[in-house]
DNA sequence: ATAACATCTTAACAGTTCCTTAAGGTTTTT
DNA sequence: AAAAACCTTAAGGAACTGTTAAGATGTTAT
């Protein structure tokens, strides 16, 4: 699965291609649009993806995203944004980018996305983010949706997925999620169906027990 | 998509072309009204949109508009005009300028305007401001339309945009918005609500946590 | 200077969401 | 079959947000 870092702060750069290589996607950089637009049109070089950085010198993300729609290019285009303070700089999402991503961002939000995005085109990502989930500041993102939580709900499957295939008992979960006050064993059993209700059939009872966050229902 | 630049200040060309080039536009300068109505009327230029100044040398911005008008011309028109000539804003309007800007602007603003005027004749504008909101000196431009707000709103306003699709908590708002006032809590729900009123359902309650700008109102 | 107006904050009440408990049903174990 | 653990649902209350209005303060117009 290749992916086009378009993008000229190297320490961006740098971050990406270690998580990116890391997470079997193998990963072709340039430092600006005209260098990748010239490997595309030029050498025919072919990308699954592309994480395209809006402010660039020259031309920009906006700039490059339009050109390659304009030929035709339906390869998925994530867009980083940085917010600047300067107003005269110009900041904008061209209609051409699929998803975009505010700086500074999650490595593993910026994973999930971009396997959403490659799921979107049909492309099966062979290293999903485990399990296909991700806390955010709103709930999770499950499988590139969003899905709204609750507070205790965000918490829950939080704990849950930092031991993700490992059963997480019911001691443990009071423990980490409520933290030591004084209620009743059956919350966790309530919250546990309101997750299931909202993500899935993703957390498997493991009886006399507790917990387990697993890939996919298990028959 | 061509846009003229009717403007005898150099650096105020310069910086249109550099900008709206880098946009996607194509400029066409002209540094007198004479110049300009010639390339249209007697050699035929067209044009999608026209910025003018309205102080020119020889024939000036107001009565070039009045002049495009009269022979049939519906090619929006974004009017320039000085600090010092504020009184004129009203005759600008008036012979058939479509808006106005008051120097010096903002490019983002700029652009903002000259995006709601193509829209508004029926030409899409290809790299929409994101979220269709743009701070300006007496409130926000949302989706093209001139909304006023007051000193909080527009603070509020600013920085739920610089954090658009990411939760801003209270107490980052009262924190940025406040600047650490001994104020109640619940002055953020008040403008927030009032914000909500001026701009439409925007605003996201991430219940327990704080607001969220959002592309559209989610229903 | 005074009146008219705009803005901001607080307060109060209404409405909503969330959390917990309780109770009855279901499944698993013994 | 009985017991234990879990599932499901609903209700009450707590916590939070929405909404409105009034008073305080500052600003502009007359």
């Amino acid at each position: 699965m290749r992916v086009a870092v378009v993008e000229d702060d190297l320490s961006i750069v740098n971050l990406l291609k270690r998580v990116l290589i890391k997470e079997g996607f193998s990963v072709r950089e340039f430092s600006t649009a005209e260098r990748f637009l010239s490997a595309v049109f030029d050498y025919g070089e072919k990308f699954d993806a592309v994480i395209l950085d809006l402010m660039l010198p020259g031309i920009n993300g906006v700039e490059a995203c339009r050109f390659l729609r304009e030929r035709g290019s339906d390869v998925p285009v994530l867009m980083l944004t940085a917010l600047s303070e300067e107003d005269d700089k110009v900041k904008g999402l061209d209609s051409g980018a699929d998803d975009y991503l505010t700086k500074p961002f999650g490595i593993r939000e910026l994973l999930a996305r971009l396997r959403a995005l490659l799921r979107r085109r049909g492309k099966v990502s062979f290293t999903p983010e485990p399990f296909g989930i991700v806390i955010t500041d709103v709930g999770a993102l499950v499988d590139g949706k969003e899905v709204k939580l609750t507070g205790r709900e965000r918490e829950l499957l939080k704990v849950l997925l930092e031991n993700r295939g490992k059963v997480v008992s019911k001691e443990e979960l009071l423990q980490k999620v409520w933290k030591g006050e004084a209620v009743s064993k059956r919350v966790v059993d309530v919250h546990v169906k309101h997750l299931r209700d909202k993500i899935g059939d993703r957390i498997e009872t493991v009886w006399g027990v507790g917990y387990r966050l697993v890939e996919r229902t298990p028959e």
